[in-house]
DNA sequence: TGTAAACCTTACAGCTGCTGGAAGGTCAAG
DNA sequence: CTTGACCTTCCAGCAGCTGTAAGGTTTACA
């Protein structure tokens, strides 16, 4: 399976793959005679999961760190979970941050008369600096 | 007033300040005759608008456009009443997005059993790339 | 057989939005 | 007169890729 196959497969990018490679978060593929990556079932699983553990928040780093637990037959299932928990509450955290300025965009909004005249209060109020604080 | 004491009236930090300056995102400070950056009440104020406006989501380029409208009097209120509203939605997309990370994260945690043994239900889904899709 | 498109390779630059650090000048307190 | 806290510039680095250049290979088709 050449690289764009396996980004196919894993949904990675093939510009991403090398990438990955590159920072060793990955081993490096086998190749073939030319010279191209090749990739068995077994790596586009490991693609895939990077891809996976990627599209659900965690970092590079973390992803990392997961792979490692895979590779361990030692690892203890609760530490990936703990992991996997705290993921949760970083989102968690994150996803009030966002509300928060939503609903500060969502005052502002709600003060600007929105006509064709320049005078505006979220200008006003983005200079003024409160931000209901 | 000094570029720590702008720093602490604006809610940035000197570094930032420094940088905005930099990228030409506001106009040059002036200078004192010691060469230091001296700030006046409305630079001071500028630098809050800034401020305000990345807190509530708003990208480099985006407080640029913001900018430009609060210095040009031909401006329509409308317009920046939209480029809010526009800022709302895509905070609401990206939040959408993490609430459905994190529904996945869940799911993935309530299959785990989370003991002391190496049986994990999330190594192996991430490895199988479902994700729900 | 030739050639053009569609792959593959490496290597390096750039993106966003800062932050840290080095090397040096200035200023206020004791 | 020294010490510490400012200030200055400039350059490097963080995440997590993506784009581009310059070249090699393979495949399809005329």
């Amino acid at each position: 399976m050449n690289i764009s196959a396996a980004a196919a497969a894993s949904g990675l990018s093939s510009k991403t793959i090398r990438y990955y490679e590159d920072i060793e978060l990955i081993p490096p593929a086998s190749r073939a005679d030319n010279g191209y990556r090749y990739y068995d079932v077994s790596a586009v699983e490991q693609l895939r999961f990077v891809h996976q553990a990627r599209l659900v928040g965690f970092s590079v780093a973390e992803c990392r760190q997961l792979l490692e637990l895979q590779s361990n037959s030692q690892r203890h299932s609760a530490h990936v979970k703990s992991l996997v928990l705290e993921k949760c509450d970083q989102l968690e955290q994150r996803i009030e941050e966002l509300l928060q300025m939503q609903s500060m965009l969502r005052d502002l909004a709600s003060r600007c008369s929105g006509n064709e005249g320049p005078d505006c209060a979220i200008l006003d109020e983005l200079g003024r600096g409160s931000a209901h604080e």
